[in-house]
DNA sequence: TTGCTATTGCGTCTCATTCTCAATATGAGC
DNA sequence: GCTCATATTGAGAATGAGACGCAATAGCAA
């Protein structure tokens, strides 16, 4: 059981994304493979630079250009989820079985805390149905300083 | 009363703005004073472009440098917040007195419908607390389709 | 009025992201 | 397995927000 596990979602991943393509007419590619392979390796948030330097380092040679384009497939697909960290550029994270946590972001270092809250969800229900307005997407961060930073300084 | 409620209201930001530009050993500039002007001649959000186009309009040659280097002052003043409304730029609004509301956003016109809510603060409070983080800061939007654009589509 | 220096505007720079386009790879049909 | 239409890629240019350097200008204290 356990011992499965992982190639498991792997395996959920690889489906999703192929039934994706699929649907849309896009084809299997190495680098799409790839990157997809690369983005469910681990389990932290990431940006562009990062998948591609992860990719560079496995001799997987990946243009930033197509991380782009794939990255938006995956969003699109909803595999991956973009996550703003008070940065000036985009962050992503898994999708899958994931809903409902919000982002604790230390300003310092760079930390992420994911919490998981129902109340957000209940607001914003009842602020929607207020307002009349049909809830697309929401997005949530605290920013803080950790308990770390906080006695460096 | 009533009748210099809006008077009054300009008399304290632009006391502040001089406090400020006092404490920190700043100038008071032509370009500073129109564009604390301008920012403040409306309740709308806005964003660089908006209020550079505002200036322009009124024959108030300011360059989008100046407006730039003034906002971070405002910011740093207290007197403007800045939103993210989900678009690729900063927004920005007025923030004396305006404390504890966030943002509904339509993906589709751009609408901003704002909302007080105490439960955000709470939570904020509760997080914190859990995880050891001093809170900063926070972000939360709403995004969806506003009554009009869902019957329009 | 003078003179020190903060500030402005212009143009340039950076950085993330998107676009263009020629070269290449995929996969459906044979 | 081979062919061919076309989706995709990589490289580099383009874009757009925002920051920056510098020479010219304007506040303001004396």
């Amino acid at each position: 059981m356990r011992r499965n596990s992982k190639s498991t979602a792997e395996t959920v991943e690889r489906g999703h994304f192929n039934d994706y393509l699929g649907r849309h007419n896009l084809r299997r590619t190495q680098e799409r493979i790839r990157i997809l392979q690369e983005v469910f390796s681990t389990h932290d948030h990431f940006d562009v630079e990062t998948l591609l330097f992860r990719l560079r380092r496995k001799k997987h040679l990946v243009s930033r250009a197509t991380i782009y384009r794939t990255l938006k497939h995956l969003l699109d697909s909803k595999l991956v989820r973009q996550v703003d960290l008070g940065r000036n550029r985009a962050f992503y994270e898994h999708a899958l079985g994931r809903e409902n946590h919000e982002h604790l972001v230390c300003v310092a270092c760079g930390k992420v805390v994911e919490f998981s809250t129902v109340t957000i969800q209940k607001l914003q229900n009842f602020v929607c149905e207020e307002f009349n307005f049909r809830p697309v997407r929401h997005s949530y961060q605290i920013l803080g300083t950790c308990e770390s930073c906080q006695s460096s300084s």
